[in-house]
DNA sequence: TTAATTAGATACCAATTGGTATCTTTGATG
DNA sequence: CATCAAAGATACCAATTGGTATCTAATTAA
């Protein structure tokens, strides 16, 4: 075969870029012919439709995003270092992208939030993926004697990620890393505040 | 005459809301004959083209939000109660909405800032304006002895936008109110910190 | 009351949209 | 080497897109 898996990932991957920066409904079956050099009868081979192609590229996004925030959380090992992490992801989002074209759990929310009821429940799913990572991370600074064990983890976890997407929302504007960094160096006395 | 600028008027109103919701690109102009219950004829009498018709409903969206932010402001007498003004105004997008489809600002800027420069620019305008309104309160409250003179007016005005930004596209996702008010929430502690 | 102006309707345009049916090429297997 | 299924290309489709030229109806001014 010519290997099958191998076009279909590059046709996630190149539409995926697409969709993130210029907008799913924005972006054409022909934008995307385009950019994998391939043609309309390769896509619908790999893809039912559009819709289809909408929610593998999302998934595809998604999983670039966790595994990599998954990965720093990781390696970093105390509570402080591990949500510095966190801020470093977001961070790169102006220097060094994981993809084009800014968050892709508030790029989806923000165009499908009142239209596609598809991509809207997966945008859902990634935040409440992110909250359930902060979430973590607080609950094990608590168990591990690093947080102060009263705070409302939820609580947390809702205003550190609203920070993050603002702030990113806000520099992307901007085009200066201003704001991003304006935000985190907020949050980051923040989380001085919940460490014991 | 049919009264035109009342006709103009009504094609700005139906397609700001269109837009607002359901993105610029992906609102059609047959979408808003259908909105307005006018014709193409009839539409591309008052407006040049679609994106000469997109200028106008972002401005109309600009004019509304900041006017109503204005007046909230206006209408508090403390530094204090005039960010509760400017709370309120954002948690009324969860149950009183100026205009259906959430933040424009925002809107514009995600969906725009890949793509359409003009419309990118207005949002950008918005952005500086909203940062002003924030400034200039902070400002005031220091002038009048409320305030902590020593703050950095720019920093924070990012932080409290950044918060509400980001708290409202996590609401607006999540279709509760829950992540705004806790947003809100720490944003008040925050200005009581602030507070002499 | 008529003439001129203009708001709005109708009917069209080429280009593009998502999607499909069919043809050709490729490469693995017998 | 021949066969055959699968990968991808080509050529089409109806519907929709933004946009325009032209026509009709309403209003105002002479």
């Amino acid at each position: 075969m010519r290997n099958s898996e191998a076009t279909k990932n590059r046709i996630i991957n190149e539409s995926a870029n697409l969709f993130n920066t210029q907008g799913y409904k924005a972006t054409s079956i022909s934008d995307i012919t385009r950019a994998t050099g391939l043609t309309k009868g390769a896509i619908y081979r790999h893809f039912e439709n559009k819709q289809d192609l909408e929610q593998h590229a999302l998934r595809r996004l998604s999983k670039l995003m966790f595994e990599e925030i998954g990965d720093l959380i990781r390696k970093a090992n105390s509570f402080q270092t591990k949500f510095e992490a966190i801020f470093t992801f977001f961070e790169n989002y102006m220097n060094a992208p994981l993809y084009e074209g800014g968050c892709p759990l508030m790029n989806a929310a923000v165009e499908t939030d009142d239209t596609n009821p598809v991509l809207r429940q997966q945008a859902y799913n990634m935040l409440a993926h992110l909250r359930a990572s902060m979430a973590k991370l607080l609950a094990n600074g608590i168990r591990n004697g690093q947080v102060k064990p009263d705070i409302d983890v939820s609580f947390y976890s809702t205003i550190f990620i609203a920070g993050l997407e603002g702030g990113i929302m806000m520099s992307k504007l901007e085009r200066n890393d201003e704001a991003i960094q304006h935000t985190i160096h907020h949050l980051r006395s923040l989380v001085k505040e919940l460490s014991i």
